[in-house]
DNA sequence: TCCTGTGAAAGCGTTCACAGCG
DNA sequence: CGCTGTGAACGCTTTCACAGGA
């Protein structure tokens, strides 16, 4: 397998990426074969020097004079991510949002397994929510099921005050990547784990603060 | 009222504003009535003169040698970001994530009320969401609904296909800025419009991407 | 002395013009 | 000729060291 460990990869350009990926996936489904930065850019709304320069970190996967192969630009990205297999997944807390993370169904297309969901309250453990009839268990079982099911990823949809703790049993399991949905700031226990944000409540003030100024 | 616009504040000055004012509110449950940029870098994980940089772009908020008054920044920011008023919200697209964003106490807690939301299911349309009781009702109403209500953020969680559509609509309706959860481009009609995107699957891939190329 | 405010420098990401090649 | 690949320039954001003031 190649080593994409590459210096110097913006952030951005691998939020970019999945982008484009997502986009070749529609492409490959209406058939068409070759597509140009100039075409991805139509599609993206990125501009098209910014797209070539995004895939030329990784290699030169296009031809001049043509485009890109879309269906080799696809399964280069797939494996630059990563995601040329299955992930499997937790969820831990099984709210309204985490119920609704449970049935969303473009984790699942997209190769994002998962494999078990985890509450404190008794009253939903041993439930099943979503198409997939993920079960829901005690925190006492992450450690368990990460190590069976080889899991790197866990998503967070507990409340503020849970979610540090949340954090540490998560660590403890050898989980290595968190989507934190609580909006509080979480301190990682060792150096390896990574962990993003996501934040609904900011994304509205950003809106506030665009129409307010504007 | 001041006028903040600026010129050139970054878009991450307006992120991380919204995450100081998340934490001001809860030193100021804590009693806590002082703080300094360091003590905010421990709260936040964002480093010191950062914060003051951030802070000096709207105006002198602290006094050297002590530090910042919680309330008075705490208000300063709702000020700046224009959350010192309580937003009408509506959203489309009554699903599973919908669902679970009418039930979110976070956006009402910050003051964002979503008014009422919008799907074309015939069985949805009448009932009623969240602790809120926020009822559901047929896309044609959204201008009503919005003149009525001065409402002038969105939030979209329909299906991908649906999105383009339903924002011609919120756009016919005056409503100036969108939260996109859909997985795809929106081309807005208007100069005016402003959209953004949350993308589950792209956190996701970043996810994935960190931890294989680790 | 302490902590904020800030200009200047460094760092980073994007844009561009064109070189390179089918 | 067309479209990719890319070094260099540009512009934006963060970092830093210290000036400024209670």
């Amino acid at each position: 397998m190649r080593n994409y460990k590459f210096p110097k990869i913006p952030e951005a350009t691998i939020k970019r990426l999945s982008i484009y990926h997502r986009v070749l996936n529609e492409l490959i489904h209406e058939g068409v074969e070759v597509v140009s930065s100039h075409r991805l850019s139509e599609l993206t709304g990125l501009n098209a020097p910014q797209i070539r320069k995004d895939l030329t970190y990784f290699g030169e996967f296009g031809v001049r004079g043509v485009g890109y192969f879309v269906i080799h630009l696809h399964d280069s990205i797939r494996e630059i991510l990563g995601i040329n297999k299955k992930w499997n997944v937790i969820l831990v807390g099984v709210g309204k949002l985490g119920q609704a993370l449970l049935s969303y169904e473009n984790f699942e297309k997209q190769g994002y397994h998962i494999i078990a969901a985890f509450d404190t309250d008794p009253s939903k453990i041993g439930k099943k929510f979503g198409t997939n009839e993920i079960p829901v268990m005690p925190l006492d079982n992450i450690k368990k099921i990460a190590k069976e099911y080889n899991v790197k990823i866990a998503i967070i949809t507990t409340p503020s005050e849970s979610a540090q703790i949340v954090l540490n049993v998560i660590e403890e399991a050898e989980i290595e990547g968190v989507i934190n949905f609580a909006p509080i700031k979480l301190t990682p226990n060792k150096k390896v784990t990574k962990i993003s944000y996501v934040d609904l409540v900011t994304e509205l003030d950003k809106m506030a603060f665009k129409i307010t100024s504007s």
